[in-house]
DNA sequence: TTCCCCATGAGACTCATTCTCAATTGGGAT
DNA sequence: ATCCCAATTGAGAATGAGTCTCATGGGGAA
């Protein structure tokens, strides 16, 4: 579907009885255009930057929505700073994080997937979402 | 080794180039006597209520050099407040959270620490450590 | 026992995030 | 196109976990 046009968050917001507004769209296409990790006060300050009418507030409420419509995925570091990501094609990814620069890698494996819901069912569990990072450090 | 003696914690404070102090030894046996997944203010209040007299200041420092030490485990939920739990056997494991009733489920697995690092080993890393929550729901 | 320096307590402070509430605005109804 | 009003917004206050400050207190080596 076209994620780059208005229509496609219009739809959305319709969707869950929330109105359409230029803040929602703006906070959409800033985390949207970029495949970083960024945080809340880093997403506002660019939309700031830029010109764009927008106060913390609303980034926070607005970053809410998107997360609860899977149209941003929320992460935390362990810092204390929540971190987002456009989720577009919704695939699913977990994060390793390098301890000496702080960079953060995606990645996926099927089989990790399959060992947590075995794991979960082991207790009698099933698994809803699940936390996931590797913190650490290249090989010399 | 006797944890349970004063001995115990004197050795550790010393070997650190740290006093040995009443509050100190009563945050390590608050923690030490429950196996429970509890908050700082837990540990606080709990003290409190015991008539130990001791600030939430000494609480946390004292906790940073525990968990320094290893003698406690340090966790994130993810609600903002940090868990803390006795390490007394080492044996690493991570935990399962049930998203009904918020019960705290701890697990190992070996095939899963090793995929893990093998995960690691194919992007050019070694992992230092990891989080990894599992947020479950009971199967009916 | 003395003395130095580390440890403590009370409360101020930080910082991310949430809340408040008056003013504004989207958008369905007309 | 206009009305109308509940939803949304912004500015700043409030919250809450955790940290810091600094004057006072107390380990523990000699």
């Amino acid at each position: 579907m076209a994620e780059q046009t208005p229509e496609f968050l219009t739809g959305i917001l319709h969707k869950e009885g929330l109105r359409y507004t230029a803040q929602r769209e703006a906070v959409w296409d800033e985390i949207r255009q970029s495949q970083e990790h960024r945080d809340a006060e880093d997403i506002y300050l660019s939309l700031r930057t830029k010109g764009i009418q927008v106060s913390r507030a609303t980034v926070y409420r607005t970053i809410d929505v998107l997360v609860k419509n899977k149209l941003v995925r929320k992460m935390d570091v362990g810092d204390g700073r929540s971190r987002y990501e456009p989720r577009l094609d919704d695939n699913h990814h977990d994060h390793m994080i390098c301890t000496e620069t702080g960079d953060i890698i995606e990645f996926f494996d099927e089989e990790l997937e399959l060992l947590q819901e075995k794991i979960a069912r082991k207790h009698g569990y099933t698994v809803v979402r699940h936390v996931h990072q590797l913190f650490v450090k290249p090989i010399k």
